[in-house]
DNA sequence: AAAATGACGGTGT
DNA sequence: TACACCGCCATTT
């Protein structure tokens, strides 16, 4: 894949999320200083090529729910993986209310 | 350079 | 709660 500064500063963020907690795609575009580039910041994770070095699984969409994976079984690994690591499922939807995670204040 | 695409978010009905 | 629409952004063709 092509360097972005971009995407390299959304993967160093990512890399901050604790087990057990997800983000949401505008929580990162917000924390790079793109609020309104949620979308493009899907687009990094689905050309992410460090899968396992980028935990891009901890990051859901705004209302809790798996839009996407490009690794392993898609969603349903993906939500494997975060139910894996303690992070609180409300049906197929996370329980952001539990466990979203806070950055930084 | 312009148009199309997509792992989004918010609002309205 | 479910569905439809619009707005926004970076990447790719």
């Amino acid at each position: 894949m092509k360097p972005s500064p971009l995407r390299d500063q959304v993967y160093e963020i990512l890399r901050s999320i604790p087990a057990g907690k997800v983000g949401t795609y505008g929580q990162l575009a917000r924390l790079v200083g793109r609020p309104k580039a949620a979308r493009a910041i899907g687009m990094f994770m689905s050309t992410n090529s460090d899968a396992p070095r980028t935990p891009c699984h901890r990051v859901v969409a705004a209302n809790g729910r798996l839009t996407g994976y490009s690794a392993g079984n898609g969603i349903s690994t993906k939500k494997e993986l975060l139910l894996k690591e303690g992070v609180i499922f409300k049906g197929e939807k996370v329980d952001l209310k539990q466990s979203l995670w806070q950055p930084s204040i």
